[in-house]
DNA sequence: TAATTAATAATAATCGATTGTTTCGGCTAG
DNA sequence: CTAGCCGAAACAATCGATTATTATTAATTA
């Protein structure tokens, strides 16, 4: 009753393909470390079937490295990468930002208020940190997301994950998570006055001030 | 000899995976159709384990679509997917061309050079096609190859794959044909020249005029 | 002793068979 | 007629076992 909801199905590869990500991206396992694909499936109590096709969805990804015959890597982190990354994420975003300015609509501006009060809102004790990410990922979704460009969101999504993986591992640093905290609001406002170019700047000062709090995680970890 | 070799094993899922990206980006599939998955086991012989990886890998780049419990579908072609596409590849190549004039040296040069001349001596006969397909994409490869981001490449890369897929099914335009091959052409001397301004609207123009011949696929079969 | 090879253990990849879900055609009730 | 409900068939997903390849260790030789 209710919701005639599609979607109820899922599949052991796309729920263990799901788990699998997330703890990639938390840093559950050891950066450059081989993926022991048996230790997986006693881990997750998985079938080996479903376990490889998430792997493989994974490094085409680019979560995981696929060699032939040897298996599944983790990817190390590196800063180099963590430059690069940055610095996609820094000319994507910026341009999905002006073009999401140009294109949304009133119900945009209003998803946009309400992810933001909801991050706002979230908690980041260690225990609901799993609740914050989620949205904050929401947050930085819904305000590209009218960008018009399906590819563009797909890139953003991916180096979202990939940056996360970085930043999850650094040490928090309280005086700039305000400071980043602050700016979603500040980036919901010029976002409503539609100023595309204070906007700009400001996202690209967040990913930055952002990438600073990441790179200490790779930092301490050489 | 300098380079100890690799990659000298590969796997069924691999092969299985290059052969069925081709055969995707070539059009031997209609566009929308379900992919009958013993159908291909037959005609590829090859097992179903093996597959149903490549068919992951692939749904996971964009070439397949993935519907838990009902298998995978070829995407459709949409005039507004191949416009975004485009457009992308616009920004994405540009960005990349412009850093690759920066950052390039001597070597990338040479090879610049010598992709270029592979693609204007190959030939685009029928049962050539293949080759000819090989050199073109070697050579935008080989173009924006030191643009120094590992990402922008796959980024890249991957509207490539999507944007062939149009391209290929559409009718030959000969004329236009010329003017892309001579484009190539000048590309590399304003690349040699290091006028990155002239280098970036050559190639704004060059994936219009394929988006141009890509278009009349969409059209047609619409 | 160091290098090379042979034997063995570990594990990645694949196969064949089974299970579970969706789709489709006919049937029935309203 | 039409909407809804079986049951059968088709097909996607998964499992358990097998094969192929790589990694490790021991043995052998220069």
């Amino acid at each position: 009753m209710g919701i005639p909801e599609r979607q109820v199905s899922s599949t052991a590869s796309s729920r263990i393909y799901d788990t699998l990500r997330q703890d990639l991206i938390n840093g559950r396992f050891t950066a450059g470390e081989k993926v022991a694909i048996s230790a997986l499936k006693e881990r997750y109590a998985i079938g080996l079937s479903p376990l490889r096709e998430a792997l493989n969805r994974l490094a085409a990804h680019g979560l995981l490295i696929q060699e032939n015959q040897r298996g599944f890597r983790v990817p190390s982190l590196e800063r180099s990468e963590l430059d690069d990354i940055a610095e996609m994420r820094r000319e994507l975003e910026g341009m999905a930002l002006e073009r999401a300015i140009r294109l949304g609509d009133a119900e945009w501006e209003s998803e946009l208020l309400a992810a933001a009060h909801r991050l706002k809102r979230a908690d980041m004790a260690p225990d609901k940190v799993e609740e914050w990410e989620h949205f904050h990922a929401c947050f930085h979704r819904t305000l590209v997301a009218p960008c018009g460009s399906a590819w563009l969101l797909r890139f953003i999504a991916q180096l979202h994950d990939q940056f996360d993986r970085y930043r999850r591992m650094a040490p928090e640093a309280p005086e700039v998570r305000r400071v980043l905290d602050a700016q979603h609001g500040e980036l919901v406002e010029l976002a409503l006055e539609r100023d595309i170019k204070s906007a700009r700047a400001l996202m690209d000062d967040h990913i930055q001030r952002s990438y600073q709090v990441a790179l200490q995680g790779v930092l301490s970890s050489a």
